[in-house]
DNA sequence: TTATATTTGCTAACACTGTTATTTTAACAT
DNA sequence: ATGTTAAAATAACAGTGTTAGCAAATATAA
């Protein structure tokens, strides 16, 4: 008997046709416009019939999720099996993972959690520059008694701020509410490296 | 006549009210929770007079951005002039910007956009680790031909990623949408320290 | 003091959101 | 053709941000 086959299939296409139309919304007007309904309204169908595929609308962005970190991780493998010095790897496989990102925004975002509506938000604020000035003059000062004087300002001020921003942000993101003062750490560890760099 | 004055002064007192409920609850149960009804009842005033106060909702939660940043920038100013030697600065001053971010949570998830919804969906996907596992095996690498072969891979590994994503998140959140290939700059910059750093 | 403005705050509604109970429709097996 | 089962639709519930329209309290002017 068929029937049953064919059915399979038939909730197959579905299925896919959920998470292809939500795709499809999400790189046309991002995650915070995808809604239940407009799939619904996309793929023809009830809004019901989308909870029989999906437990809920988390269950789709989780999907995405690991389709994320998988497409990721293949190219991080990739470009690690292009080369065989450990060193030129890491070198490599940082640039993979920053193009990643940014090919697919849409897909960092969901994975990081990265709240799209704060974008618009923190460029409105002049307070910002407050600290960014604090900690470009400390920056400034560090390069003046350098081995290298000539080094880029904002550039190492941005190095700077993007280590203290990942490493706060990757801790909050893994441990929901732990402290964990042994990760503190990685801070020093990443700091020490990065000012040591700085000096030469 | 000081009829205006108390008018202001009592419509000031409603704006600080929002405020400080708003900030209660948000501590309580997070930014996903707070909603302008909740709001309302715990002023115990209706909706609308809230809208009096501010334009919408996004401008309640810039309110708290600018505080955030505020109040960073008092502490990191306030750490760096502890120390008069720059490098003192830099570390003592990360340091600072570690501890104000899980010391104040609601503030720093605010400021960067660090959407929470994330923190629960990240730890579920499994496909997580087959990322953890190639970026730490070139660590290990590294490790095993550095200077130092008993480094803490994972440790190291951490600060790689970390490093990574501080650059891709906060480049996200300064320019909506522009790629700005020379920034690229930052992210050479920062691999290569790394691993200075990481080979000794 | 009374009448007229004005401000102020309320109720109710609109347009959305995710989610689900109920009912209808359709497909299949006997 | 009839009974059974699976599928899908309607309609509703409980929320959300936001706003129009109206009633009441207050301040000003006559």
């Amino acid at each position: 008997m068929g029937i049953a086959e064919r059915r399979l299939r038939q909730k197959e296409e579905v299925r896919s046709a959920i998470l292809s139309s939500a795709w499809k919304m999400v790189k046309e007007e991002g995650w915070q416009s995808l809604s239940i309904r407009k799939i619904a309204d996309a793929i023809e169908y009830s809004i019901p019939v989308i909870y029989n595929h999906f437990e809920n609308k988390e269950a789709i962005l989780l999907e995405f999720t690991k389709e994320g970190f998988q497409k990721l991780a293949n190219k991080m493998a990739a470009t690690r099996n292009k080369y065989k010095e450990p060193c030129k790897q890491l070198e490599a496989m940082a640039n993979t993972y920053w193009d990643f990102a940014f090919d697919h925004k849409e897909y960092y975002q969901l994975m990081f959690g990265l709240g799209i509506p704060a974008c618009d938000r923190v460029n409105q604020v002049a307070e910002m520059k407050a600290l960014t000035v604090i900690m470009i003059s400390s920056i400034e000062e560090a390069i003046a008694v350098s081995k290298n004087p000539d080094a880029d300002h904002f550039l190492k001020y941005h190095t700077y701020w993007s280590i203290l921003h990942g490493l706060v942000s990757i801790q909050m993101i893994e441990k929901e509410g732990k402290p964990d003062p042994s990760k503190k750490l990685i801070l020093k560890d990443a700091i020490s490296g990065f000012i040591k760099s700085l000096m030469e």
